[in-house]
DNA sequence: GTAAATAGCGAAAACGTTTTCAACGATAAA
DNA sequence: TTTATCGTTGAAAACGTTTTCGCTATTTAC
């Protein structure tokens, strides 16, 4: 391996200067720094960046936290997709991602951060309840969560009020007045989407019954069914229902089909997410787009920010637009409405 | 943060003497070893990564080369599922993940893994004909590969001929005569896949007519569903079709249906992969199940035994069993062999 | 002309480890 | 008693950088 020292040699310079040239400082003179640069070039100079690390205190290098158990993290597409996006943008900005896990030995997240001394992390896709991610918060590190808020730091969100809102009032445009909500587990992320769903409703007038509210699980195709049995076993069953993802749709959609029950034609459905996968299928998933890439690349902006300036950077809320991607799955009733049945 | 020396100057003994105690040396006394331990918890001493590696030249650090442009490495599950669990079996051997990319900046995989001293290098989800991973397969890095195999290298690979064998087998059992196999790009997988199913149709004497048999892409709808097409109007269509993955299946489906084809009462289809996704569909895929998480096992394992033991460890290639996963989707149709229409 | 500022460079210390080697005292062997 | 052996410890060098500070030579200001 070449070396700085190896140029310095080679330029018959000392290798502070080498180091500075290669660093840009202003310290060093033209001819001499061109000299160095295209030694080092030549001799495919490599920065040993343990060394550097070791003299600097900076790694470039950020961490990520992925749920371990389940796997239901890197599995996510949509959290494949931000993960995907962020390193990529990190990147650009010289940084390199390492998997952070408490591992057997009973090692916290905060004690492997400290370890491979990152730079900062990325909290995405965990249970962000537990101790030991509270414990990561209220560290030294830098931090950028997803999809969930900490008071006084990061966070990047895509906008889950305006998501539900929306959706709400695209089936109140086609003309649905009995909508039914199967939303994910009670996460921020699902208050955020009940209350969006409250405010369209309340704004647009319409009576939303106790029982067209019920709890899911996101990802779960068994209880979307067994929810989806439910509300349309109901003496006044919904002409609509929003999935709490997806992924959730196709356990609802097997169930309708179970029951003889048509989509679009005897029920209108939206989903959450726009997967490619809910483009794929037919009929086409009409569903809110989460911009996935671009929530990596603003979290991974905003970290790199963060650790850049950890003065001058400010803990904020960053909301990520969606939108909304019609497909065939929700029924234009609005004729029906003069008539009812 | 706590240092070496810190430990040293409360234990009253050499940094020497702490490194050693540490690391497990049989050079130390046994009093000594116990004081230091305690001492080291107590203060929640971290050892330096940095420094470290500065001095040992390992890293504990494994790279992982994953697809970039399309995204379709970490979207796709089957890759993601492979990179966790290889992630988790890593782990537990006391490695870090980093992820490997020729940035922006030109720097190769090789160089970016030389930047970060990676000790192995995990190569899955890639164009392997590249130049850019050529370069790296030749490098100084022990390297494992996943689904492609270079001369001189280990690599682990699902049991691709005999995933197909036993596809064509089962759709003999059931009566299909004319099997159709739409197949991915030119990949040594597909090449594989080829070959067992080229090897099952002899045993079995089915004839393949040259048009039974084309080329689609892995994990694309489109191409996909157009394959159908026009298998479906050939004079003589098949009676099943297998698709190169479970996801490209969904494009077949689609376009049956627009064709009017039922399934599996008009064609029996098969998928590959085993993905959560066909499991949950309906009708449910029937399928090949390639195991992931051995796949990343196995593939983790085999590793970090080329890093620690570079000399004994033999370049081999690893098969791992897969399974087939009975769904739905092919009709046994032996019955009708009797008095074909 | 002198004094002061500046540009360009190098010596050396430091970052936190690991590891070699020598030294020491104590014990075993002769 | 002397010598060899062993177990335990420490001093010091090394890994490849970065950065401070000081030095010289040159330029600028007066």
């Amino acid at each position: 391996m070449v070396t700085i020292k190896d140029i310095s040699k080679q330029c018959d310079v000392s290798p502070a200067t080498v180091s500075k040239a290669l660093n840009g400082y202003g310290d060093v003179g033209k001819e001499t720094t061109e000299r160095i640069l295209r030694a080092a070039r030549e001799m495919h100079y490599m920065p040993n960046a343990a060394a550097r690390q070791l003299k600097t205190n900076i790694s470039h290098n950020i961490g990520v936290v992925f749920e371990d158990e389940t796997m239901s993290g890197l599995t996510h597409e949509y959290f494949s997709q931000i993960l995907n996006s962020a390193k990529n943008t990190v990147e650009a900005l010289g940084y390199d991602i390492t998997f952070i896990s408490q591992s057997i030995g009973g090692r916290s997240f905060t004690e492997h951060c400290r370890y491979r001394k990152c730079d900062g992390v990325l909290i995405a896709s965990v249970d962000f309840t537990s101790p030991a991610v509270r414990e990561l918060i209220d560290s030294e590190f830098p931090t950028v969560t997803i999809d969930y808020s900490f008071n006084d730091h990061s966070c990047v969100m895509s906008d889950n009020v305006n998501g539900a809102y929306r959706l709400v009032h695209y089936l109140y445009d086609k003309g649905h007045r009995k909508i039914a909500f199967i939303h994910g587990e009670q996460t921020s992320v699902t208050q955020k989407r009940l209350s969006g769903f409250y405010k369209a409703c309340g704004e647009l007038g319409i009576d939303v019954p106790e029982e067209y509210v019920v709890e899911g699980r996101f990802h779960d195709t068994k209880v979307s069914a067994e929810a989806t049995r439910r509300l349309m076993e109901l003496k006044n069953p919904p002409t609509a229902i929003m999935y709490p993802d997806d992924f959730s749709y196709i356990g609802g959609s097997n169930q309708c089909e179970r029951m003889g029950i048509s989509i679009p034609g005897d029920l209108s459905v939206t989903g959450y997410d726009g997967i490619h996968l809910s483009q794929v299928i037919r009929p086409k998933l009409t569903t809110w787009y989460q911009d996935a890439v671009r929530i990596g690349e603003v979290s991974g902006r905003k970290l790199v920010e963060c650790i850049e300036h950890k003065k001058s950077c400010i803990a904020e809320e960053l909301l990520v637009d969606g939108k909304l991607l019609e497909g065939q799955t929700v029924r234009d009733i609005s004729a029906d409405l003069q008539n009812p049945v």
